[in-house]
RNA sequence: CGGGGCGUAGCUCAGCUUGGUAGAGCGCUCGGUUUGGGACCGAGAGGCCGCAGGUUCGAAUCCUGUCGCCCCGACCA
């Protein structure tokens, strides 16, 4: 095949759009592939559906190869099948909605759990039809709050998604293994750099879960790793904690004069100055213990205050808070909340009074309790006495007072020792292109689907979810692979194999380039053909190098002696060949 | 949802302070000269100046309202 630019529906723009901001979307469009309809609504020019077509031609390959099997599902669906799940409720504002003429309620689809779970109910009911691996490329919508970056967070989006039906654990193992490596196959033909990284379940319910993170600093996911090869989200992070210790030697436990110290800095800093440590050594932040009330709301609506204490060094972790405590929301308490509540002296609380334990389910407050687990037993900390100016010095934690249990909501910071004893972590952006994830028997269960096993029982099904976001990991590979001058598109996805530029104005020229042109297709190569009369080769170069094809053909002055010059769009060397050599050289 | 900014030609923007009926560069069309790094000359096409209302003899410009968009943050299976 080839195309002449001459022919072709594009124009590039020489100045960058004003609305782009990250270099793919601005290059995309400058280049373009792509071009805006509405917020994070984007149509799709032939140099775009290209390259998409392509990234989808990679993961169908690899997912046909294990045997998974294409469908195609609507975008537009029911709201039944999402009422039953209840997520038509918790999407909230985040699903387009629309009624037909009747006043039917409709969504434009977000994900397809639910309808894929229930077209395999209607047709299966033996475990002699399972495992099942249905998967489909499909546009998806949400309604972002704020769509950005162009493709990488838009609101329509095309994504793979694929499911594994399973009636045994062992068996989804499986299936989750086999879509695991086929998406590692996939990265790497993308050439795109991935991190798998341990994932919360969130939302979603289920167990197992990992999502493939491409690292960038524009991502919008914080991960850890370590050297010695733990890698997880920041949510997903567990704190490795301190065996606990015997507090037999330990000193009572000291209220001490400290006022006006109700933030922890002022706090430090009156303890070292009033109550210095008997050995000398400093007091840090790390030896405070900071409580802090937090409100939670229920998806009922119900409101619940939990105090979460943790070293006064660290602070809480919104993002890290919200999934401990899903699916309420977290917020900071108010002051109504501590009107209600006047044993909280606000900058001195803590969980212990002379009296007995102040906070706590069966505590003077009976507010619920929960400790980072940092605070291990026979730990030794400096924590607000509930009277204002005083703190209590050396309460021991397992001796003086107890919890309702460990919260992880900490912020988690470079250094921190991973759970896996494999070392200390550090911290990287991320960008989400992938995500498998062991969903269980949540959505089979709701929506009814169970099979006969061998022994004619009725076993409820249990499934796994897998997704790329195709036109984000365009988007990812543009922004992984680019100069300030354009696009350079891997192989594997680059729009044409080769592109090659009539530079000059003789008709020769042009002669031997069309002639080359149709070698290179007879030869199996896909090729676009700069065959614009009239225009300088100066713009035909700079229109090269925005669009990107990695391998570039250049027919100028020395084309009538048979030479042209082959042109690296990564490094940018030229090298001037034989015509006879040029398929050689691009095999 | 909080903060900031912007709506004028396909793109990037000027004009608005101080009202007088629409501009530049790029792109596009025609003619000509150019042709290895975004060349030039000449002639053109193209605009409900976001929308509505108001003030005024007259509004892109002033006033009120409204809609939309972009960026940062919050949010984001």
């Amino acid at each position: 095949m080839s195309t002449r630019l001459s022919q072709l529906f594009v124009r590039t723009l020489r100045e960058d759009p004003v609305d782009a901001e990250v270099a793919s979307h601005r290059l995309l469009v400058r280049a373009g592939y792509i071009r805006r309809q509405a917020p994070g609504v984007f149509a799709w020019l032939p140099l775009g559906l290209k390259v998409r077509r392509k990234v989808e031609a990679i993961i169908r390959e690899e997912l046909d190869a294990f045997g998974a099997q294409e469908v195609l599902f609507p975008a537009l669906l029911p709201k039944d099948p999402y009422e039953i799940t209840n997520r038509w409720t918790e999407y909230g504002d985040g699903i387009f909605r629309l009624k037909d003429r009747k006043g039917a309620d409709y969504l434009l689809a977000p994900t397809h759990e639910e309808v894929f779970t229930l077209l395999v109910k209607d047709l299966y009911s033996s475990y002699k039809d399972l495992p099942l691996s249905i998967y489909q490329i499909q546009d998806k919508y949400r309604d972002e709050a704020r769509p950005r970056a162009g493709l990488l967070r838009g609101r329509e989006f095309s994504m793979n998604d694929s499911y594994s039906f399973d009636y045994t654990d062992a068996g989804l193992a499986l299936s989750y293994e086999q879509h695991r490596a086929a998406y590692e196959r996939i990265f790497t033909r993308l050439g795109l750099e991935y991190v798998i990284v341990q994932a919360d379940a969130g939302a979603m319910g289920g167990s197992k879960s990992e999502e493939f993170l491409h690292p960038t600093p524009i991502g919008e996911d914080t991960f850890v790793r370590s050297a010695g090869g733990y890698a997880a989200n920041v949510e997903a992070f567990t704190t490795a904690a301190p065996a606990p210790m015997g507090f037999d030697s330990l000193p009572p436990a000291e209220v001490l004069e400290t006022p006006d110290a109700p933030t922890i800095e002022s706090l430090v800093a009156l303890a070292n100055s009033a109550h210095p440590r008997p050995d000398g050594r400093e007091w840090t932040a790390a030896d405070t213990l900071k409580n802090v009330v937090l409100a939670l709301v229920s998806p009922d609506g119900t409101r619940e205050l939990v105090v979460v204490g943790l070293p006064g060094d660290r602070d809480v972790d919104p993002k890290r808070a919200e999934v401990a405590f899903a699916p309420a929301e977290v917020e900071a308490a108010t002051e109504a909340d501590f009107a209600k509540n006047p044993l909280l002296v606000k900058g001195y609380i803590g969980p212990w009074v002379e009296t007995g334990a102040l906070l706590g389910e069966d505590s003077a407050t009976g507010i619920r309790y929960l400790l980072d687990p940092r605070i291990s037993d026979g730990t030794e900390w400096i924590t607000g006495a509930n009277i204002e100016g005083k703190h209590v010095f050396g309460l021991v934690a397992g001796r003086d007072f107890a919890s309702d249990g460990v919260a992880e909501i900490a912020n988690v910071t470079a250094g921190d020792e991973a759970p896996d004893g494999s070392g200390p972590v550090e911290l990287a952006r991320g960008m989400e292109i992938g995500h498998v994830f062991q969903l269980g028997r949540k959505y089979a269960e709701a929506l009814g689907l169970k099979v006969l096993d061998e022994n004619g029982k009725l076993v409820t099904v249990t499934m796994g979810s897998y997704g790329i976001g195709v036109t984000r990991v365009m988007a990812v590979i543009a922004e992984a692979n680019h100069d300030e001058k354009g696009l350079i598109w891997p192989r594997n996805v680059a729009p044409f194999d080769v592109h090659v530029i009539a530079a000059g104005r003789e008709e020769s020229i042009f002669e031997v380039a069309q002639s080359l042109v149709e070698s290179l297709e007879s030869t199996g190569f896909d090729v676009l053909f700069d065959d614009r009369p009239k225009v300088s080769p100066g713009v035909k170069f700079g229109d090269a190098e925005l669009l990107g094809v990695p391998l570039i053909v250049i027919v100028g002055r020395d084309a009538a002696a048979g030479m042209v010059e082959l042109w690296d769009r990564a490094s940018g060397e030229r090298t001037s060949i034989p015509i006879a050599d040029v398929a050689a050289a691009l095999a």
